[in-house]
DNA sequence: AGCGACCCTGCAAACGTGTGCATAATGGCG
DNA sequence: CGCCATTATGCACACGTTTGCAGGGTCGCT
């Protein structure tokens, strides 16, 4: 089997063209050949274990049934169930995906961006979008479809799906302020990030909601969803507004940074401080209190961008533009009821 | 833009022929033409914004600078950092990799194996080896590369780049029996992984260095890495030798089930049973309690692997065989001195 | 019987590169 | 001045598919 069987081998073998063999094997065609002819064409090439070549394939088509991922750092707990969920859609509809990390780096981004074209991926999901239109308007006389995964922008001019952040940001304060708490604060996320901008948002609707005044000097951002920022932003918080009794983080990483800040600060979460975060990240579960959080469906979430990206791929420009998942909630033991 | 630019749009431009061009663009070859007719050539390609489409030079070249990665499930947070190692080495070297999950089910393993190979992947790296050497057979007639990580094989047969496990193994152990720990339970890992055998043998060994006697009925093993697997077994743990003090598993995931046991069965950890878990997975530091583990340098692995499979792709057969790197030891809060 | 319609299949030209071979130009040397 | 070695480039084919076009055969209908 060392020199690979190719079209003109399973030809000989059936006495036929190899024209003929391509039109039999590929289901879209294979109503022009006569049913018995496609037939003895099948059984030669399983026969002799004919495998398509790709390459050839993508010469002639132009396409190479290969997706590009790119997310900022897989090593990120939240993106593997993503990933995971892309690529189980994109593999069964016949596709392979690339996944490039960019650790946000506008340049690898861009970079990985090209590279990735330059092997004729026939389309993108990327979860590195920033809110600022750069990447949009970087990529507008792109001919690939691209579909954007836990991100999304201000308008619909690209597919996205994700989660419902503003949602999810509600039931973190009506927990909190069911619990009791009046006086919540809010460690955001990156500003330029759609989750930490919806987030925010949907932290300051909610607390109106709730007939809850929100301290300005109690709302701070990070500059990156990391534990580091977690805790820097923490000190900032507790520093500003002494009297804050619970901290809605945009993300449990920032939470986890809050955990560190508490300890050190001789805090104790949840009788002092309540934390709740929000992604619900693996093992959540399993932190030093267990992390109240905000589930989000990251697997279902990629399995729809996959969807959507596949339905761009088949034909035009069908199904819905945006698309936001429910979240849920997972309440666990760092949050209690307000100290006094 | 749009028509994408081609070889013979830059042999228009440069005014020559496009098999000059191929020869000039090909720093292999690029010896074989004039030097300033070649940079008459790279100048009207980076004016054109040439890129060669990898598929027509696939086509004739038999390579796609893309190789296959194997893992079980990129969810396992054991294989993000191997993965981003895997990326990033390969990345710079112009490789692209091509993730599956396989669940560890030899079928869809091997579905994998077969479509990456239709993909006409240059080589594989894989982290699904079984012990019994059915993949290895199967792998006999492939002209492929193939290097394996965190797995190895008992003979050399393959080029594996792992940690050593048995000396990893004996950290732990070392590190319970200086804390004074005499009873000591090991929660083996499947045997047909070599992961979960060669820690058993370094249990074994590292138990005996100790003068320490192994209790038959407190080696028990798991079938699988995961919470359930490990909760299931240390119950099987407790009730055949209740006399243990310390459990070492074989992995963190394993470690983490017998937490839930111990809390079931109203034991606390570490005051009445330590435990060691494996891998340093992320944010075990941040578990109820904090865990004390073997850690692994899975990026280092990763990179390796990817090392060790550029040399094989590059020339014939040179570099070393297989590579065991070392582990070291995360002291942390599930050990401490046995009750009494 | 003749004619058109239809079905099937062969033919050949691509797709964009790489590369062996031929050939033209150049220089060195006897 | 002629010849050979060397260098530089053109030429054309091949890689394995897909696909428009054409043609051969069969069938049905008038």
């Amino acid at each position: 089997m060392r020199p690979s069987v190719t079209l003109r081998d399973v030809a000989r073998a059936a006495r036929v063209h190899p024209g003929t063999v391509s039109r039999a094997l590929n289901a879209e065609t294979r109503g022009l050949v006569n049913e018995e002819t496609a037939e003895r064409v099948i059984r030669a090439a399983e026969e002799l274990g004919y495998r398509p070549n790709p390459m050839a394939r993508g010469l002639k088509t132009n396409r190479s049934f290969t997706v590009g991922v790119l997310v900022p750092d897989i090593t990120n707990p939240l993106f593997p169930p993503i990933v995971r969920g892309i690529e189980d859609r994109l593999g069964a509809a016949g596709y392979t995906s690339l996944i490039a990390n960019t650790d946000n780096d506008p340049d690898r981004e861009r970079h990985d961006f090209e590279a990735m074209r330059a092997r004729q991926v026939d389309g993108f999901i990327t979860a590195t979008a920033r809110l600022d239109r750069d990447f949009v308007s970087e990529t507008e006389g792109v001919e690939q479809p691209i579909v954007l995964v836990n991100r999304r922008l201000e308008d619909v001019s690209l597919p996205a799906v994700s989660a419902d952040d503003r949602e999810g940001a509600r039931l973190a304060v009506e927990h909190v302020a069911g619990l009791g708490h009046r006086r919540i604060a809010h460690l955001g996320g990156p500003q330029a990030l759609s989750t930490g901008h919806q987030r925010r948002i949907g932290f300051t609707e909610a607390m109106a909601g709730a007939g809850l005044e929100i301290d300005e000097r109690a709302v701070r951002f990070a500059s990156a969803f990391t534990e580091a920022e977690g805790a820097r932003v923490c000190r900032e918080l507790l520093d500003a507004a002494p009297g804050i009794t619970a901290i809605v983080a945009a993300n449990d990483l920032l939470a986890l940074g809050c955990y560190d800040v508490l300890a050190e600060r001789g805090l104790r979460c949840p009788e002092d401080v309540s934390i709740v975060g929000f992604n619900d990240m693996p093992f959540a579960d399993r932190f030093d209190p267990p992390l109240t959080t905000v589930r989000i469906p990251h697997r279902e979430i990629g399995a729809a961008a996959a969807d959507l990206l596949l339905e761009r791929l088949a034909d035009g420009e069908h199904g819905p533009r945006q698309l936001l998942l429910a979240p849920s909630f997972a309440a666990r033991r760092s949050t209690a009821p307000p100290p006094g």
